[in-house]
DNA sequence: ATGTCACATCTAATGTGA
């Protein structure tokens, strides 16, 4: 099983990219993320042709997720609300795929510290992890998707230009950490302990020509998932040329 | 270099979010 997370930054402006590199990169499962669409103008179409079942949780002009599957795709569930968070955004969708729990995430950028969308990003890392403790164990689980958080200065092309800087403050990383702690491995870095390798790179500034980068997009799996693990690389060449989105494909392989 | 995109709106240049 072979799963890929992208963050597409406008499923309708990526059209001609996201078509060309699913007809050669062929996932089982695609994570989108941003897709910037209500569910009426979905391009349900587009992954029909390449053999795929789409279910999407969108709302207008800003966030969005889906999840495109080869296999059917059950159960599936929108956000991560309960009595304490409203999760009025559109950023989580899951469904249950040969076996196995899937998620694709898109969490909140939280501006800068000290803002409303930090304390905002802060709240939706503490639902989530009341979200997830209420998933039942016995159902391997992938979450997969944008976190908008570096995890460890290797995951920074300048960690002291970044210092507490937004993805990258200490209360993002432990928040990341914390959810981490169910049980959850991040799986580029357990596969790639040495890597030093970005997954988005800001669109101002030329920074992909520079390789100035950060490591935001992840797979985040648990034990049985973790063993299946074959590969997790990073599709640098998706973000190269016209048109790209700002993030790069993950792509996830499992045995 | 607050340098680029994508979306929305009183369809044209401006605000917003990233």
């Amino acid at each position: 099983m072979r799963l890929a997370t992208w963050n597409v930054n406008s499923i309708r402006a990526r059209t001609p990219r996201l078509t060309a590199w699913l007809a050669v990169a062929q996932p089982d499962v695609l994570l989108l993320q941003e897709t910037k669409v209500e569910d009426h103008g979905f391009p349900v179409a587009l992954f029909a042709e390449h053999g795929y079942q789409v279910v999407f949780h969108g709302q207008k002009s800003y966030n969005g997720v889906a999840i495109a599957s080869k296999s059917p795709i059950t159960d599936v569930t929108l956000g991560i609300a309960d009595g304490e968070f409203s999760d009025d955004q559109a950023r989580v969708i899951a469904g249950t795929i040969d076996g196995v729990r899937v998620a694709s995430l898109y969490c909140p950028n939280g501006q800068a510290p000290g803002t409303d969308k930090y304390a905002y990003k802060l709240a939706w890392f503490a639902a989530a992890q009341r979200w997830l403790a209420r998933h039942d164990r016995a159902l391997p689980i992938v979450l997969g998707g944008d976190w908008n958080v570096a995890p460890g200065d290797l995951d920074v092309y300048d960690p002291n230009k970044w210092a507490g800087k937004i993805m990258c403050s200490q209360p993002e990383r432990d928040g990341l950490a914390a959810l981490c702690a169910w049980g959850l491995d991040d799986a580029f870095r357990r596969l790639n302990p040495e890597a030093r390798e970005y997954s988005w790179w800001d669109y101002r500034g030329a920074w992909f020509w520079k390789n100035e980068g950060l490591r935001i997009d992840h797979f985040l799996v648990d034990p049985t998932i973790a063993a299946r693990m074959t590969g997790c690389m990073i599709d640098r060449d998706a973000r190269k040329g016209q048109d790209a989105s700002d993030h790069a494909p993950v792509i996830l392989t499992l045995s």
